[in-house]
DNA sequence: CGTACACTTGAGTAGGATCAATTGAAGTGG
DNA sequence: CCACTTCAATTGATCCTACTCAAGTGTACG
């Protein structure tokens, strides 16, 4: 879809759909870095910095509000309030890294697939991203590559968390059965309910 | 220093030292997000979202100038340069924790050690973050909660990029004897030459 | 001189990786 | 309708990276 380096990416809005964003490493590593519902931003850093230093892809059809990028500076001139929306849905996904960060770097297989899939389905519950609103249209290849572990490892550890009666996995996409106990298995207290702008 | 929760934060700008935003789970194991150095900002979630979820402590003295975060909403209307700024500064943190996340998903324990010691080094190459020049105030429990490996683990790969002659560690600090070196062991290509503002 | 902190090293273990198949569902083309 | 391919999920066996436990060294400091 959108790939790094992309010098002519504009900013766009997610309207519905699901997306992730990811990096490659030159012998075909790949990490998954977060994943877009709506109401998030891409191509920020592309609109800002001339280049986006990773890539974008679709896990289910999505609906984008394009934006040229060339006007946010007279957006930020003109529109002060949508400025600061902007920077607010920044800071809020820089702070989805932070805690994915901690997951990745401190948890165990088992505490961040719980981890990953509580969140995704908390953020989630309000839209539909995936073709039922229960389902989440990833395949265990991209849950590994937003865990940081293997293919063959991330499918034990699911299975773990199936048997447990917390997910089940169906028609290649996940549904959650018990959201507090994969929040308490990861250790993981809060989606705190802020006030979202809309964009 | 500053800690997690803190609702009464301020919003910073780094012009002199080194520091370091941080994340705890209740057990105590520690996730290092990324490192804070002059032209940084602290404290943008929490003057956008009223709260902080992590943590900031410092390596060396630093020197903040303080900005009330109050004032944020007439800065974005009066001053759209400036705004767009902090916006930038912010987009390029987050490109900074995309290259983290890859490091710490995707890397192996000696390539993630040579990537983090090459990014500071490389980051703090213009301004002046210890004692020396030439050496960067951290300890090996620092460099271990960054990667998400052990102390053990994480000591004796920095003895093998010793071995390497790659760095030396003195004086409870780093020294880079072949940055270029460590950036090819990590894998690593670029940092790349932004046009930076000053806020 | 005792304590504290950072760094170091060895031994044994475990969590996750790699390798190698197999199953099953969903096309697709003859 | 049936071979053929493809892709996702699954499972077992083996290997190895990184963890834990347990000391030990060195230096700074009160």
């Amino acid at each position: 879809m959108l790939v790094e380096g992309n010098h002519s990416a504009h900013l766009y809005t997610v309207l519905f759909g699901l997306g992730f964003r990811y990096k490659l490493m030159v012998d075909g590593r790949r990490q998954i870095l977060n994943y877009l519902l709506p109401g998030d931003l891409i191509g920020l850093q592309g609109s800002l910095m001339g280049e986006m230093q990773h890539s974008v892809e679709a896990l289910s059809p999505m609906l984008l509000c394009v934006f040229e990028r060339e006007q946010l500076h007279t957006l930020y001139r003109n529109h002060p309030g949508l400025a600061y929306d902007i920077t607010w849905i920044a800071s809020r996904e820089e702070q989805m890294l932070d805690e994915n960060l901690l997951s990745i770097g401190r948890r165990t297989a088992i505490e961040r697939a719980a981890y990953l899939i509580a969140f995704i389905r908390a953020r989630a519950a309000k839209v539909q991203v995936g073709r039922s609103s229960a389902q989440l249209p990833i395949t265990q290849q991209h849950v590994a590559d937003t865990l940081g572990l293997s293919l063959v490892h991330t499918n034990k550890t699911l299975r773990k968390l199936a048997e447990k009666k917390l997910i089940v996995w169906r028609d290649g996409g996940c549904e959650v059965l018990d959201i507090d106990a994969l929040m308490k298995l990861a250790r993981w207290e809060r989606l705190q309910e802020t006030l979202r702008p809309l964009v």
